[in-house]
DNA sequence: CAGAAAGCTGTCCGATCGGTCAGTACCGTG
DNA sequence: CACGGTACTGACCGATCGGACAGCTTTCTG
């Protein structure tokens, strides 16, 4: 790993437990074990390691979205599938942008993550809904995004399996999401 | 409402929206129309306006944790409407403690919510379940908590009426923590 | 070996942070 | 009128923040 990747998988980590905002160049210096001036030789400024950290995952989350504009329809099955491989591919980010991504916004990778996450919910039609879809919607992803925020925090890496995980998530999910399908109870 | 409910009004909305160590003394101030020097007359630091601020709505959990624990059993239904009225309630400070506990629970008041929240997890006996249930529970509280917090943020009071949001979240918490109520599709 | 480039550092800067303190204006009460 | 508390303020403090910059090594390359 080189050194500018070890920089911005330590501020990762940072970002994502501590918050951005108090999450000082200095001390990912000293995890890294330089100086604050050598951090800021890699990344010329503290916003742009942010959006060096965020942007793979909202270039991912971009890619997503227009797979699915260029099918023509949302089958909601396997999009719910998809979008849960890429929130656990991306799940220290995922927390990241959920918990800070409104205190953010002014930082530019943050807007963009808000704009993408708007446009998922209007691929899902959900915005127009009724109250209780918009709410169904914002439940499932801020649940999940909050559950994997929780379980990174707590280091249950090892303790949750992953693919329990992953098929636990998509059950919650599909639930939640896919209501016409289910039959009332 | 006095000077000292008006600033801790201020200061709620300032932490809710924009996180605790994001928001200035210096800002409260300007937004109350007064100097740092005279919110610091009010509250003696930072920490204990926080404080004041967060630790009514835990007392009010508690309560209800201690109204559970007397009760002996627990009716999840029951529950689950009293719990939904206590976060509608309190829904400012919801985001607050749910967002920001992890960074902040080195503040005591932040620890105090965190230890709260795991004997509310604990009263679902889901902590010792299967990988499922637990997340069941991290997706219910934490997607109810997010929605509150972005809801808040849009300034969706008005837009969402009040009472047909607590119906809604009443059922998709019950259908996400009652499992075994619910009939498999 | 020479010299360019890359990696890294100590030092300094202005701004802002939470918090302290002496002092001031206003208040109801004797 | 005098006075004691309440509300409030400007000035100041040390600490820390993100960032700029000149200069020092190390490494790569012709």
């Amino acid at each position: 790993m080189s050194r500018h990747e070890e920089l911005r998988a330590i501020a990762l980590a940072e970002f994502a437990t501590s918050g951005f905002a108090a999450t000082s160049l200095q001390r990912i210096a000293d995890l890294a074990g330089m100086s604050k001036a050598s951090v800021l030789y890699h990344f010329e400024s503290k916003e742009r390691l942010l959006a060096e950290i965020v942007n793979p995952a909202l270039d991912d989350l971009d890619a997503l979205i227009v797979s699915v504009d260029e099918a023509g329809a949302l089958r909601h099955r396997d999009f719910v599938e998809r979008f849960v491989d890429l929130l656990l591919l991306h799940r220290q980010v995922v927390p990241l942008v959920i918990n800070q991504g409104a205190t953010l916004d002014d930082v530019p990778v943050m807007h963009r993550a808000t704009l993408l996450m708007r446009r998922v919910s209007e691929l899902f039609r959900l915005a127009s809904g009724s109250t209780l879809e918009k709410l169904r919607f914002g439940v499932a992803f801020g649940g999940v995004a909050y559950t994997l925020a929780a379980a990174e925090r707590l280091g249950l890496n090892g303790e949750l399996p992953i693919d329990e995980v992953r098929s636990a998530l998509l059950e919650i999910l599909h639930d939640l999401l896919v209501p016409a399908e289910h039959p009332i109870a």
